[in-house]
DNA sequence: TTATGTGAGTAAGTATTACTTACTAATTTA
DNA sequence: TAAATTAGTAAGTAATACTTACTCACATAA
């Protein structure tokens, strides 16, 4: 019998729990079903009532966090006009979010990327929309001359996502302090500045 | 019966080149210990005379090719005085190295990260020495004046790694080519005279 | 009231897979 | 030439992701 996904019984949402903190102790790949069930104190044959397979009980916990961030980036974002500081407010707040939740955080920049399922998965889909959002600031901020015309917004697009995943990493990785201030206004300068003298 | 490490028996180098060719196809974890023996004509266990387990069968993969990337960067960095160009020239290299080397940038930026034994791997210990090269850079940079004094050293050589990685990674997941003088220079331009008009 | 369909959950598998053990055969060294 | 070491094999085993076939509770309609 298959679950067709409108409601959200107590099952599935202990199974989720229990997953989700025990990714916060361990990596994917060493938590087993054995264990998710038995921290929800349900059977594992419950977990394949709702979720296709492990994996996809990962995007799952993956999509409900990153929904909760979209919606409160976009309306941050809407108080502000100006592209740059638009930008800043992307920065700042990623970063944020990634100090905020490390199981979110662990899951993303490390977990989910290494099987080609996560890119046909829904949480995907989101972050392709949130990544259209930036890329539309900047196509903004070029045509009302806030960024040089010169610079390819897509470029520009990865060179920002990228020091974003990347100031997390080790941080992550190694359980460490984010100084979340220090390093988004350390990119921010960077980027719109230059590191050129 | 442990192997010592010293010599590089037939048997161990049909298994590295079995599973080379094997994460070109998959991701590591479908690929089974099974396939690696088979494809290399030898038997399972032989896996396990050489490497403690699959993941160090990878991690040395990776050790192997990251090698001979790094002296060949030191080697075109050597030849350079000016830190931007030395940076342009690690910005450009490491795309180049990228986009010609598929299975190592898969291995690189999508499967180690995700368990913690890498972290203790000597592979890692040779990407840290590979970013304390950039790091002095930046360092000799910011003193010669030829980069400005306010920036923090740590957050761009964050901001180099993460643009160079995030602009791969799109293109490596879905097999695109890579127009590595466009987005090196792309890169290499907003990070030194920076996206503000 | 009773029949029926459905969602929630269980119990007991099974096939696969990473890894182990105990053994040859060959080659090097003393 | 004897001993020790190295290269390799064959046949396991324990664990784990996932499956199958079932029960129970409950809503709704005849």
């Amino acid at each position: 019998m298959k679950h067709k996904g409108q409601t959200n019984p107590p099952g599935r949402i202990k199974i989720m729990k229990s997953f989700s903190l025990l990714m916060a102790q361990k990596d994917f790949h060493s938590i087993t079903t054995a264990e998710i069930a038995g921290n929800a104190g349900v059977t594992e044959g419950l977990i394949y009532k709702y979720f296709k397979d492990k994996k996809e009980l990962l995007y799952q916990v993956l999509n409900d966090h990153f929904c909760k961030f979209q919606t409160k980036i976009e309306n941050r974002i809407a108080k502000e006009k100006n592209s740059i500081k638009q930008l800043e407010i992307i920065i700042f707040s990623s970063l944020e979010s990634y100090a905020a939740n490390r199981t979110f955080s662990k899951i993303l920049l490390l977990e989910v990327r290494n099987s080609l399922d996560f890119f046909d998965s829904f949480a995907y889909e989101r972050i392709r929309k949130y990544s259209r959002t930036i890329l539309a600031i900047i196509k903004k901020g070029i045509e009302k001359k806030e960024l040089k015309s010169d610079i390819d917004p897509y470029i520009l697009r990865k060179v920002i996502l990228g020091a974003i995943e990347h100031a997390c990493l080790g941080e992550i990785i190694f359980s460490k302090r984010l100084d979340i201030n220090k390093i988004s206004t350390g990119i921010s300068n960077i980027v719109f500045n230059g590191a050129k003298a």
